[in-house]
DNA sequence: ATAACTTGTAACTATAATGGTTACAAGTAG
DNA sequence: CTACTTGTAACCATTATAGTTACAAGTTAT
């Protein structure tokens, strides 16, 4: 099953959040530019508040970044909503009394920590301020 | 949510049949190890044999790897059992007359195809043969 | 104080995915 | 023929995902 689109619709919100940083955006005009309902919107800002990506207040539309677009990085908008220490699942409860079931998990480990690390490696490499010109790149060739 | 336990699962079962290949392993006695019901391990040992990592026979007990262990990789196992070709789900649909909804798409898809690849690269440089040395290691650590 | 708007959260829903089980057809070997 | 094996379909319970509805609490302007 693939990550979750919780991340890139986060990713999303707080590209807008960026480049409209003198206006008060509300969860509903979010959710239009993603075409999905404020409560997802409103749940997916609340972890990006929790782990403070974004500043927001009860009641009051519009949330900021709490640092620059080139100060946050893919890896933690990433780490904010998926939440799951662990990228591969591990099957458990294997049988002792053989010498691979006995070994395979900790023979494992390590190499599939390497691979999600080599992953979140590339994510933190990646700015939401690269996101930002990509868009705006993107935006010039459509014109 | 993490990835599949399929993953380490055929991993397991490959370990077993290069370390046992002079025998003839019955999809009961792997599925002993694992400790999961045969059928399963019949799925994902269809799934190996389908991608060329494994040859079995309708009947007959004893699957046996097509190559040796140097030359199977855990991505070659990742991609015979997970079968999924993107790593990130990407929210669709996005509003189109709003700047940020036209690109976000393309702006992020780059750099999610970087850390999936970064991922796949990390599992590429692990052989099946690796995880039989760390067995051994473990193994007489154990003693 | 009130109305309109906003955020934040719980509960519900439909669907998909996961990991297991049961059943059994087809194939094999003795 | 019998016992065993593989291969596959169907079923099941649980969990996850992504959406919806409802509404309490907070804010702002009048």
């Amino acid at each position: 099953m693939e990550i979750s689109t919780k991340f890139t619709v986060a990713v999303h919100v707080m590209t807008l959040l960026a480049l409209n940083k003198d206006k008060e955006l509300t969860s509903a005009y979010l959710a239009g530019s993603v075409n999905t309902n404020p409560v997802v919107i409103r749940r997916i800002m609340g972890q990006l508040k929790q782990a403070d990506l974004i500043l927001t207040k009860a009641g009051v539309a519009g949330a900021v970044l709490t640092r620059s677009p080139e100060d946050i990085s893919l890896l933690a908008i990433y780490r904010a909503v998926i939440q799951q220490p662990t990228l591969f699942g591990m099957h458990q409860d294997t049988n002792l009394t053989c010498t691979v079931g006995a070994t395979i998990q900790q023979a494992l480990e390590g190499h599939l920590l390497a691979a999600q690390q080599a992953m979140e490696a590339s994510l933190a490499n990646v700015s939401l301020a690269d996101i930002i010109a990509s868009i705006h790149v993107l935006t010039n060739e459509k014109k």
